[in-house]
DNA sequence: CGGATAAGTAAACGGTTGTTTACGTCACAT
DNA sequence: ATGTGACGTAAACAACCGTTTACTTATCCG
C-alpha cells in the first residue's frame, strides 16, 4: 500500500517535502508540526528530511527563506498607493501568499529565523514608504500598521475562520483594505 | 520567586498555574509549551496540573475562557467611536490585555475552544457595530477589520518584534490606529 | 550485462512528552 | 495531641518526538 512504483528522483522529493513542509507549517505552526506528519503528506520516509535538510530546522529555515524570496520578488515592483489594496488583497487570497505570510509569523525558536523574519517585514514598510512618498515622520510605523492589518486579515481568514471575514469574497476586501491604507498612508491625514 | 516553604493553598496553587499557563501558552503557544514549563514557572510539581485542571489541554481551555470572560467584561461598557482607539491601545498596550488577545489565537487542536475563539470574534464585532450605530451592509466586515488590526498589531510588538513598531509608546499608536479605525467605520466613508 | 552509487525504506535509538502512581507531610477539627 | 484528609512531591509510565542506522532497490554509466 506504500509507493509501489516511486520515482526514484532526489529533486523531486526534495520539491515535495518543501510544499507539504511550508503547507504544515504555515497552518499548525512549527511545534505542532511533526516531521512524520511532513512526510506522510509528502509520501515520502521520514528519514529523507534529515538526508536533505539536514533537521526539522534547517527545512523550516529552507521554507522560511523561500518564502522570504517570493514575498520580495511578488512586492518589488513599484507600489502605487492607489493599486496597492487591489494588488495586496490578490496576494491574500491566493493560496500560495497565505502560506507566505503565515510562515513570516511561525517561529522554531531559532533567533536567526527570528531576525530574517523581522528583517522582511522591516523591509516591506521601508519599501512601502518609498513608494508612497509619505513624508510622515511617523511613516515607518504606519507603513508597518499596514502590515500588520494584512497579517491579522490572514490569520483571522485562515487559521481562526471567524466570518464573515472568512467567507468573504476577494472583492469584498478591496474597498475596506483601501480604506485602512489611505486612513493610515494618505498624505496629509489631519490638519495642521 | 521562593518556594521554600510552600504555603498549603490549593486555590493559590491554582492561581499560580493559571497565570504561568497563561502566560506560556500566549508567547509560546500551545504545543511549543511543555506541562513542566509552566509548572517551573508557576513553582510547583507538574502532576497537579492533572490534578486541577484534569489535563494540559484542560489548563488551556481554563485560560481560554478566563480570557474570554475578561475579554467580554472589558467590552462591555458602551463603546463611543472617537474613545475606542485610546481604549484599544491602552488595552493592547496592557500586559495582561496582551495576553489576553494572544490567547484568542493560540490553538490547542481542540475544536471545542476554536468554536469558542471564534464567536468571541464574532461577539466582539457585532458590539462593535452596535455601538457605531454604522448601517452600512458589511459593517460586520469592517468591525472584523478593526479587530484583525489589533491582533496583527499585537503580533508584530510582541511575538515578532519588528521596529519601530515594538519600540513604539503607547500614545504613538493612538493616532494611527485611529486613522485606521475612522477609515474603517466612519459613517459615510466614500462620497457617491 | 553488471556493479557502483544514489534514492528510498523500515526499524531502532535516546530523549522528551503528558499522565499516573505511590508516597510523604502539613493543617485542622475533634 | 492526634489521626485523617487534603496538598504536595518524586518517580515511573507508555507513547511520541526527531534523528540515526542498517538495509533494499532502482538507475545509470562502462
Amino acid at each position: 500500500m506504500t509507493q509501489q512504483a516511486r520515482r526514484r528522483d532526489a529533486a523531486g522529493t526534495r520539491r515535495a517535502l518543501l510544499d507539504a513542509a511550508r503547507h504544515r507549517f504555515a497552518t499548525n505552526g512549527y511545534a505542532a508540526t511533526t516531521v512524520r506528519d511532513i512526510a506522510d503528506e509528502a509520501g515520502v520516509n521520514v528519514s529523507l528530511i534529515s538526508r536533505y535538510f539536514m533537521s526539522k530546522e534547517g527545512l523550516f529555515e529552507a521554507c522560511l527563506t523561500g518564502a522570504v524570496d517570493e514575498f520580495d520578488r511578488s512586492v518589488t515592483p513599484g507600489i502605487t498607493l492607489d493599486e496597492l489594496p487591489r494588488t495586496m488583497v490578490r496576494h491574500l487570497a491566493d493560496d500560495s501568499g497565505k502560506t507566505r505570510l503565515l510562515l513570516l509569523l511561525r517561529s522554531s525558536g531559532d533567533a536567526a529565523a527570528d531576525q530574517v523574519r523581522r528583517n522582511v517585514m522591516r523591509n516591506f514598510a521601508e519599501r512601502l514608504v518609498a513608494a508612497t512618498g509619505l513624508e510622515a515622520d511617523d511613516a515607518l510605523l504606519r507603513a508597518e500598521f499596514v502590515l500588520a492589518t494584512a497579517l491579522g486579515l490572514v490569520l483571522m481568514r485562515t487559521v481562526i475562520g471567524v466570518q464573515p471575514l472568512a467567507a468573504a469574497d476577494q472583492e469584498d476586501l478591496v474597498t475596506p483594505l483601501g480604506d485602512v491604507i489611505t486612513g493610515l498612508l494618505r498624505p496629509t491625514p489631519r490638519a495642521s
